[in-house]
Formats: structure tokens, C-alpha cells, sequence
DNA sequence: AAAGATTTGTTGTTCCATACAACTTAAAGC
DNA sequence: GCTTTAAGTTGTATGGAACAACAAATCTTT
């Protein structure tokens, strides 16, 4: 409809404005009672969102009409009956619009389709040990379970984008995988999955599985902001991946590789890499790392391990103390630079985060300027496995949201 | 004359974009108009802004004229006479609008003035030891300086504000600075400086020495940015500090205390360090620790460093060594954290740079995953001892670029 | 040297989105 | 049933950019 100008401003980058126009005004404020209707708890009404934002009800008036039109609002029917007065409308996020979440692991795939109220309203899961397998054949199938997610969804739901969560290095700008080593995979494109999902009209984002896992812990929905704006994010499987989010936004880098925590060096006379260098973070809280150190066989589970560590086995306590000991440095040097003293564990680290939390807190309190003013929290995220899939659907739903003007008419 | 809704859309803030207004679009434009002219490096005519903006030429013209009414450009009568049409009115900064930019070291105490177009209109520096002396005394020298400095610039010349550039954990929103190791001060107040600055009408913002100095890398004059969009910069004094920068803009963290480098954790079983960790980078790569470990006497210089290590002293030459390697650890983090592969090293470190770079670019390639994709670089800062003092200025000069109509009329 | 060409900068006019104010709607209270 | 209150809607005014036409100043061509 409204011809997009790439002078334009665009709300939501970090990049400068471009040129102002009449319309940029207008998809400005639309953006703006958006997110504010997104981010509230409870329905607003027009006119609570005109208090809110400080525009004039007309304003908002025309400005909601339109989203609604656009089912990114919608009008909840019952009026919440307060007080006297006309009875306000409620104006809750729309239940129209939705984006597909895929996520490649190495014990499973994951495709999600989840709409704008944070819904999952589709989703096919499968398990299987995909490590060394042939990439183009595991992508195969994780197309037929987005094919069947897709399928699985109602038909009054309209898709308006999918992304993809991947455990490794990914250049977005490519559309390749170029590492994945817990995948064996390097140098993987995706063309054939983003041919499948071209038919149905999406266009595929790829993207980091910590990224986009920490974006389920940023928002508690599409457009709703959990407490927590500033933190680092935890993704412990096979591998360590991380990720910084500041003011609610993941920090993404000049290339995207940001966060890459898992190779932050602990002790440059520690054990060697994979990755070439020596004593990196996974060395020490890596999944193989813990088991191995902690007398456990190495498809073990991080279960298993906790449930040694809570009967009191020495030698998974002794494995603990020295993964948390070594996520205290690496973490102790994230604050450091940084300046976000949250920390949230993820995946596996997550599981086994209270028998880490204790020692970890007190390397963190010892090895971080900052500590005497504000000590740094440690938080364990929910134990969902494909956060990846629902981060990467969230990722194309706040596109929408920054934007919702682009999605209208 | 316009009034500043605190609800408004501010540009240039990180935080979503408030209610977008009429008067908000020709900010907006405004602000971007005044961007082009400083960014680029020869004059602009108003068509020229017009098609780098995509406004339209009458546009561009009464945002210029009301710009240069207020005295933020200014039209250079000298047309540059080239083909034929109707000469150009080249564009340039300002001259009549200037910013205040203080520092304190361990070393000296620095105060300047420093105009839109980039040049030093006035400066008094005054060299002295002022380790463990009264903080009040010699904020007191500073305040001096400073009328000094504002007493030499030019009549015509109108100051916008001030900024003061200090060596330690600083809360801007107190204005108060935390800690200082490196000077002995601890919960200093400056409310006497800000007083004193008040009665000319500025008021007065703290800020980290590295993080303002870094600017002074980010941008080679007031609006006009360096080649180098993205980086680490590091500054070598008697203590480490640091900056990341991305985009051109230093990243603050949640409390401004972002790019505390010299306290990342090296080796955990390294020496202790005065903040109660162990195998801080300054245990390694500080002033304190260079000279000692290099055989020079405590009150030596990191010239004489430099001249002992090219004649081929082995214990400086090992010294040195020692600490490529320990800055191989924290930036190699850093770079792996961040995704920002170019580190620029200032202070002693600068001096030293040319010592310090093949073992630290070894190092780097080897601890960093994304090397083999983008090779880090090393660069070194052009050594001006009181770069914080320019950078404190360029920071309240950028403050006007990015809202210039609050300054007209 | 004079007319045409070309580019810069300015001056009305139109268009569009928000502000503002008045009005309508629908409930609660008396 | 009338008044009060708050939500939502409908004109009208205002401000700023787009658009188009025009004036200014230099170079090119004949």
C-alpha cells in the first residue's frame, strides 16, 4: 500500500534517521500506540492509550481504527465494566497475525508458529541426534515439519514471516550457516528451506539460538518487556552461547556474532579447544566438559548430573564448583565490559543453575568493579527446549510491531 | 522558545521514540540536515543536502537559513566556483558555538574550548603530581583553569555547555565520581565546579576519561565520524580503562560504567589487584606494572620503555611480552563478547603499540572464533595526553548536533 | 556580445497528520 | 427521569513538507 522509501526513517534501527515525512509521522505514532497496547498488562482503551502516549483521543482514535482494521489490534467485545461513563473498549493485541519459529539442534528440530498474543498455535517437535548428519537432509526434514506446522495452523491466521534458531555462527546477510560445531556443520546454505517458505509467501531470517533464546527471556510476549531490560543470557548445551541484551534489545555486533561466550577465555593455561585457542569457557562448563570431569558417561544428562550433585556425589561437586568457578571469570569480565550485572542461565546451565549460583555469585561479587554499588543477580530461565523457535518467531512479530504501518491495507 | 515536552520524540536516545508532533518533523529534518553538513568533509551547497537527504531544495533552504540564524552553520562567501548554473553557497560549521572540556589526571589537569568546527579556541593545561592530594584543593586549581579558558576565547564565541572527563567509576546521574584508584579519591562531589559554571550558564556533565577520549577516535570533529565505525579503544595510564564503540556511539551500559577493561580477569591464579580480584589486565598491562617488571624505576615512562625495549633490553623486551599476552586474553574476550574487531590502543598503551602488536594480533587470531571470517586489527590513538578534555567537549557538541532547534532563536 | 543553457536558491500553493474543540454515546448516580 | 461522567467521534485550524513555478547567476554557444 504505502510505498516504503529506504530514505526513510525507520523506527527501531540504530542507525540515523533518514528524511521526515507527513507519513513518517504517522507510522511513528502508529508504532507508538502499538507498543503500547503490546507492552500493557491490562486492555487499554483508546482513550487510556491517548493518556498514556499523550497524543489527543482523536489521534489515537483514527490511529486504532486502522490497526484494528489491520487485525494487529483487536476490539475485546466485553467491556470491562468500571465506573461510570460510556464503557471503554478494551483493546488487546490481534489474534490474526502470526510468524513461524524453526530451530535446528543436535538432539532435536522444532517448528512453532506463534502469534501476536505470544500464542503457540502450532508446533511440531522432533527428537533425534542429528550430530554429523547430512545437513541438507536434516533440513529436508525440518521443512516437512514446518510444512505440517504451517498446516496445522487455522486458516484465519495470517503468516507474516518466519526465522530460524541455529547453534552456531550465522551471517545473516549471506543466508548461511558458516559454523556450527556441535552440529559438525560448516558453511551450510538455505535455500531450499527458503524456497519451501518463498511458496507460502515468507522470506527466512536466520539467526543465533542465544539470541534468539534471549529474547524469550526479554519479553514475556510480542511487545510486552519482562522485568529484566538488561542482562546476559546463558545458553549452555553441547556448546556455550551467549548473548547481551541492553534496554531490551540483543546486541547483535558489527556481523551479528556477538555473545559468542562459549570461547571467552578463562585461563590461557587451561585445557585446549576446539577452536584453537586454550582454557575457553566450554572447557570448563561445556556439556561434555561436565560430564566428563564429574565421572559421568558422555550422553549423560544434565539431570543426571544435578541429581549426583543434590545426593552428594564429591566428584560432581567438585565439577560444579569448577564450572562455576570458571563461569565467574568469564561472566566477571562480561560485566566488567559491559556494564549489565544480570545474568540469566540458559538450557543446561539453567538446570543445574542452583548448585552453580551460590559459588558464582561470590566470584562475580569478588571480580567485578562494580559490585560494591550494584550487585550482579543470577536468574535461571525457563527450561523450554526449543526457546530458539519461539525467539525467532518473536524476532519477526516485533519487525511487525516497529513497523505495523508496512503491514496494513 | 519551542518548548521541550519531556514526552516528545528525542533523537540521537536509545529509548523508543515518544508522540511524534508536526514540530517533531522539522527537529527531526533539522537535526538530519545538520548531519550532512558536518559529516561531510568539503562544503555543501543547500542542493547539495537536498539530494543527499532526499529533501526537497525549498526544504533544505529554510532549515538552513534558521540554522545558520542560529549560528550552528555558517555560509562561507568564497564560492567555490566550479561549472556553470548559478554558484553554490558553500556550508560550514559554525563558528560562534563552543563547548567546555575538562579533565582531571593523575598527572595534570586540563581545561579547553573547543568550537563546532573541531579547532581548540582556547586551553590551559597545567602539569602536576596530584596523587592522594585533596580533591577539593585541586578541583579548585581546576576551576581556575577553566575561567582562564573561558576568559581567552573570543567575544563572539557563545559556550553551550561543559564536560568534565575523569579517571574512574563516575555516576553521572549523582555527578558524583565514585572511586578513583589512580588518584586516591573516593565519592567526590563537584558541586563547587558546577556551581561556579553555573553562573555562566553551563551546566556541567561528568564522565569517564576513556569513554570520552574514545570519542575523539569515533569522530575526527564534531559530527564528522572517523573511519572507524566500530571499536574497542583502550586507554593505558596508570590504570587500564576502556570504551566499546559501535555505530560511531560509545556504548554507556546500564549505569555508564561499560568498558571497565583493566579489571577483566586475565589468569585467575594471577597476582591480586587492588579491587580484591586476581590476574587483573593492569596487573599486566598497566603503568605501575610495565615499568616494575621491566626493571624501570616506579616514576619511569613508558617512552623510556619504549627506548629500553628497542635497544633490546631482554627484561623489557619480556615485559612487553607479558603484556601482549595478557591484552590477547581481555581483548580476545572482549571480541568474542562484543563482535567489534578493531582495537585501538591509546595512552602508554599507544606509545608501546608497535611493541605491543604482533604478539597481540597473534593472540587475538588465535582466541577469537570470528578471526578466521574477520582478521582483528590493531590501531593505534594519536597521542594527545588530554584527549578526554576534547572528548568531554565533543560530547556536549553532539549534544546540540542531535537537537539543534533547541539552540535557535 | 547577446541569446540560450544550466544549476542554485526562493516563493506561492497543495496536501496531510495532528491539535483542538464541540458533539454524540452510553453507562452510573440521585 | 434527569444529571453527571467518561469514551469515542466529527469537523476545523495549524504547521511543515512536497510540488511547481520563478528568479538569480554563471557558463556556453553562436
Amino acid at each position: 500500500m504505502s510505498t516504503t522509501n529506504a530514505n526513510d526513517f525507520q523506527l527501531g534501527t540504530s542507525s540515523p534517521p533518514g528524511r521526515a515525512r507527513q507519513s513518517t509521522l504517522r507510522e511513528s505514532n502508529m508504532a507508538l500506540v502499538c507498543r503500547t497496547v503490546f507492552a500493557s498488562q491490562t486492555p487499554l482503551s483508546r482513550a487510556d492509550v491517548a493518556e498514556k502516549t499523550s497524543l489527543t483521543r482523536s489521534t489515537v482514535s483514527r490511529l486504532v481504527d486502522d490497526l484494528v482494521a489491520g487485525k494487529v489490534l483487536a476490539e475485546l467485545g466485553q467491556a470491562s465494566t468500571s465506573g461510570r461513563g460510556r464503557p471503554a473498549i478494551p483493546l488487546v493485541p490481534g489474534a490474526g497475525l502470526a510468524a513461524v519459529g524453526l530451530q535446528v539442534n543436535a538432539t532435536f528440530l522444532a517448528a512453532r508458529v506463534v502469534d501476536l498474543r505470544g500464542r503457540v498455535v502450532a508446533e511440531r517437535l522432533e527428537h533425534d541426534d542429528i550430530v554429523g548428519g547430512d545437513a541438507s537432509q536434516t533440513l529436508g526434514r525440518l521443512g516437512q515439519l514446518c510444512r505440517q506446522a504451517i498446516a496445522g495452523t487455522p486458516g484465519d491466521v495470517r503468516l507474516v514471516g518466519a526465522g530460524l534458531a541455529l547453534p552456531g555462527i550465522v551471517s545473516a546477510a549471506n543466508g548461511r550457516l558458516l559454523l556450527a560445531p556441535n552440529l559438525g556443520w560448516s558453511d551450510v546454505n538455505f535455500t531450499a528451506l527458503s524456497g519451501q517458505l518463498a511458496e507460502a509467501g515468507l522470506t527466512l531470517q536466520l539467526g543465533n539460538e542465544a539470541d534468539l533464546a534471549a529474547r524469550t527471556v526479554a519479553e514475556v510476549a510480542p511487545g510486552r518487556p519482562s522485568a529484566l531490560r538488561d542482562f546476559v543470557y546463558l545458553s549452555g548445551e553441547i556448546g556455550i552461547g551467549g548473548a547481551a541484551v541492553m534496554d531490551g534489545q540483543v546486541m547483535a555486533g558489527r556481523h551479528g556474532w556477538a555473545g559468542e561466550l562459549g570461547h571467552v577465555c578463562v585461563d590461557p593455561d587451561g585445557p585446549p579447544c576446539t577452536c584453537g585457542s586454550t582454557g575457553c569457557l566450554e572447557q570448563y562448563a561445556g556439556r561434555r566438559a561436565l560430564l566428563a570431569t564429574s565421572g559421568l558417561p558422555p550422553h549423560g544428562t544434565p539431570a543426571m548430573l544435578a541429581g549426583a550433585a543434590h545426593a552428594g556425589d564429591p566428584q560432581a561437586l567438585r565439577s560444579i564448583a569448577r564450572a562455576a568457578s570458571a563461569l565467574g571469570v568469564a561472566l566477571g569480565g562480561v560485566v566488567n565490559i559491559l556494564d549489565i550485572p544480570a545474568i540469566v542461565l540458559g538450557g543446561d546451565l539453567g538446570e543445574i543453575g542452583d548448585l552453580l549460583a551460590p559459588k558464582l555469585d561470590q566470584q562475580l561479587q569478588s571480580r567485578t568493579l562494580s559490585a560494591r554499588w550494584v550487585r550482579p543477580t543470577i536468574h535461571t530461565a525457563s527450561t523450554d527446549a526449543a526457546a530458539g523457535a519461539t525467539g525467532a518467531a518473536l524476532r519477526e512479530l516485533s519487525a511487525l510491531l516497529a513497523q505495523p504501518s508496512a503491514w496494513l491495507g
